[in-house]
DNA sequence: GTAGTTGCAAAGCGTTTGCATGAAC
DNA sequence: GTTCATGCAAACGCTTTGCAACTAC
């Protein structure tokens, strides 16, 4: 099974992915996971506290445990890390989405997101003719979005 | 002019390019690049500064200093960066080198360059199709090296 | 009951900055 | 002479950690 259906609730996702990888399901675990499902996009560990921490109802998470969670849920396979640009970590929900690659627009900081099979297909056949075994990639290409150029 | 000429000295390579985006070359920032050039591979700011202190001879080059270069040279495109599992900035040096991407080994940490002309083909492809004016971009394959696999 | 998780506060680490001095142009 | 670069030390921001209390299993 390598996609999980859609009709499952982010909390027993998480809860599945978590027993799975051989973590605990905590309320933190599953409020911090349906938080970064309700951002959908890119976050970093600093967006994510500060998100949980204005939110009204809940318990307290604190910054420590969303700095605990987040390498956990990238292990299960939940979430990835991505753009690097900036120096802090960023990441990314993998549940439910399409796997991608990003152009970075280098004047105004957008990100538009890409998937093309001839590039997966070339970099498959280019790790092997090195002899390296591929598990995952990033690509990331820098230039002028179309308003900006 | 796209590429220096190879006889040319690292010391005279980043006067001209200094001089040619309008900064000082002193004799801190030829020394952070006559060791960037010993170095050759990639390397971190703190490397470079644990370097630049050990030596027996030559000025004094704070951290502060080597910090401010690195942007700098990035900026003159004598350094570019790379490699973004670690979460301190990483550079390599672009003089005299060819354009090339990584394979990262996840279990030995091993990087082994590639370069592919159809994977930077698909990139303008898509970047075209995309709308997208690309600039630059930076491909990483993570995976099990041949000895590791 | 046990092993793993939490919140808190403090520490860690890479990086940046204010300021007075000094050097490149 | 003017503008920019440097060294120092302090501050910064993101991230990690030690510890005692707690909770998922």
């Amino acid at each position: 099974m390598k996609v999980q259906p859609a009709r499952l609730k982010p909390a027993e996702i998480v809860r599945r992915k978590l027993h799975a990888t051989g973590l605990k399901c905590t309320p933190q675990r599953r409020e911090i996971f349906e938080e970064i499902v309700r951002i959908g996009g890119h976050f970093s560990a600093e967006q994510l506290v500060t998100r949980l921490g204005t939110r009204s109802r809940g318990p307290v998470i604190s910054r420590a445990t969303v700095y605990r969670a987040l390498p956990l849920l990238v292990r299960c396979g939940l979430l990835r890390e991505v753009i690097f640009t900036e120096h802090h970590t960023h990441y990314e929900i993998m549940y439910n989405r399409r796997h991608h690659e990003h152009f970075v627009c280098t004047k105004c900081g957008r990100t538009i997101e890409f998937d093309d099979s001839e590039l997966e297909r070339v970099l498959r056949k280019t790790a092997r003719a090195a002899h390296f075994d591929p598990v995952s990639h990033k690509v990331e290409v820098y230039g002028l979005c179309e308003r900006c150029r």
